[in-house]
Order: C-alpha cells, then structure tokens, then sequence
DNA sequence: AAGTGATTGTCACCTTACATGACAATCACT
DNA sequence: AGTGATTGTCATGTAAGGTGACAATCACTT
C-alpha cells in the first residue's frame, strides 16, 4: 500500500466516468431499494406518469430494453399495486399499462429522494460547481448519443454496447466484459 | 415519442452520473475487447505495474475484490501470458503474482487507448472545459469516499454498496432490486 | 516439538439475471 | 379467408457473482 502514484488511467475521464458513475448508480438503487423500487422499475414508473395507458411494447421501445424483459418487470410492478394492465380496446394483443394511484405516490416519493441523493453526491462543491458539473455532463451525455433519462443498463448489458470507429468489424466478442 | 419534458431524475446528478458513467464503462470496455482485456483484468494488471510480486490476497484487497474471484481472473490472465504465479519465498501457500514482459506491453497499449478514448468523450468540449470536468469528478469522487482506480463494480455488486445515511439498518432486503 | 487457530489459494455449489427461441392470440393487409 | 407481422408470454440456456468448505501453510502458544 502507498505504492504507486495512481496510474494514468485512475485519472482519465473514460475511468473516472465510470467509476464515478457506478458509486452513483449503487447510491440511487440503494436510496431506492427502502421504497422496494428498483431503479428500472422506477424508470417504467417515471415513463409512465402523464401519459398512462402505454403499451409494453411502446415502454420497452422508449426504455431500450427487450420486450420479453419488461413481462417480468411489469409483473413485479403490478404485484407491488404501482400498476395495472387494462386490454387495450384498439388492439387487443397489447396491454395498457395504467399507473395506479399508489403508484404516482411512489414516484412522488422517489422524487422526493432525489434532492438529498444530489446533496450527498455534491459534497462542498459550490452551487456554481454543481451547476457546471451537471452542465458538463449533459454535454458529454448528448456526446455519447445518450437519450435524456434513458439508463444504458436497461438495453443490452455489454452486447455490442459502443461499436468501435476504428476496428472494422468486432463481433468476435469472445473476451469478458 | 415527443411526450415529457424530460422527468427531473434526468437531469439530476446521480442519474446523470449513473448514465454517463454506465456508456463510458460500456465504452471502456469495448475498446478494451479486442485486446482480449476486461477492465477488471487491465485493473489487476495496472496494480502490478512497479510492484510485481504481489499475491493475490494483496491484490484482491488492493483492488476491493473478493479472493475467490481473483482466482479465475489470474487464471485467465496467466493463460493470457500476462503473468505468471510463482511461489512465494517468505510465504509458501501465496503466490506471487509477476508481469510478464507480454503484461508490461498490453499495458502500455491499453494506456496508448486512453486518450482517444478521452476524445470521443470529451467530444467538443474546450480543454479548459475538460479540466474542469475531471477536476469537478475527483471532488465528487472523493465525496464519494472512491478510492483513486479502484472501481466500484470490482466489489460486491450491488450489495450494501452504499449504507444509506438516515434509514437505520437496512439489511431487510426483502425487496427485489 | 506438538498443538491450535488463522490465512492463502482453490474448488464445488447455488442463486440471480440476461439473452434466445418458440408459442398462442391478434392485427394488418390482400 | 389467407398470409405475414406484431404483442405478450413462457421455457430454456448461459454467464457471472456469492457462499461455504477444503488442503496446505503460517503464526503463535505451551
């Protein structure tokens, strides 16, 4: 221990991103979980408030996930009494997914938890930093075609996840993740 | 399709470095790929650079990992030819774990990937915007009590990686996640 | 020197999550 | 009516992480 000088990399912005990142995303389902609400539940839930009576189909396309993944998830969600399924009356294969009222609470709460969550991220930063902070990262969100408020976690885990400019074809894909 | 205005978890920090931090992790590690590395193998590895020789319990504990996982990683990295175990002098159960001429040059070719990966980051952002970017994320990776190249998902993944502050003791859990 | 507990690396088992492919029901179109 | 596509669902396989136990070795005590 007290060994190196941090290597280069602990100081590059794909790094620290990253890193960063996932403390992030660990606090978030973890200031979450209290409520029972799993961060992609919560994204479902989010999606749905103003405009009730989307079809899974339609919310795995606006989330980027896999219809067959949003089943098991909706299920759970209607378990919970956050949602129900209504046959729609213009197609009857699709479900309308309604946010019940204990739902829209629950995104209430959840929204509610955001604030204090900002503040343990924020630390002594001055309202300035925070703001350039959230500035700068907005930029290099729309820099990486990222979607506001859709998580790349709820797409394909690490399938093709960022094609690279340089190598022509890499679908080998045998390495780890 | 053009309904919200963007819910506010979207544009707030722990969202925000939640999804930033998820794409440049998916970046990181695909241009890692056709190296045949996966981060947490370069994480091992880059510990080594300077102070080879040192067994896996210490990397484990250097890098937050449990030693049964660092048990098929060096596996596969000594298949790689990146390191070779050898048996330790003062300690007779440890192996030391030492970097392999063809480890030292992986090294150096990850490295060699940083900047032009901090370029499709970065994307139009001023070099002084840059700056300021990291220097903002260091701060906040040190409110976040990260240690510097020790990343997050390394660990446990998502269990009691953040205790949370007011909530009491939250080893319920029953909830699913 | 022998004994006891702790540590290191390893292995086997379990659980979870995701991806894949197939299926019945329904739609859109001919 | 018939054909292909779509929606939701289910069953399967696969990969990764966590847990507990094990032999070998160490550190320490007596």
């Amino acid at each position: 221990m007290s060994d190196l000088p941090a290597a280069s990399y602990a100081t590059s912005l794909p790094f620290l991103l990253s890193q960063v990142g996932a403390r992030a995303g660990q606090l978030f389902a973890a200031r979450l979980a209290p409520l029972g609400v799993s961060p992609r539940a919560f994204g479902v839930l989010s999606n749905l408030t103003g405009t009730s009576g989307r079809t899974q189909q339609q919310l795995a396309d606006a989330l980027g996930m896999h219809r067959n993944n949003m089943v098991g998830l909706i299920d759970e969600m209607e378990a919970a009494g956050w949602v129900r399924r209504h046959r729609s009356a213009q197609d009857r294969r699709a479900f309308e997914i309604r946010l019940t009222p204990a739902g829209a609470v629950l995104v209430d709460q959840v929204t509610a938890l955001i604030p204090p969550m900002e503040a343990e991220i924020v630390g002594d930063l001055t309202p300035d930093d925070r703001h350039a902070l959230v500035d700068l990262l907005v930029q290099v969100a729309a820099t990486l075609q990222l979607d506001p408020g859709i998580h790349p976690h709820l797409r394909a885990r690490s399938r093709s996840a960022c094609a690279a400019p340089d190598s022509p074809a890499s679908d080998s894909t045998d390495s780890r993740n």
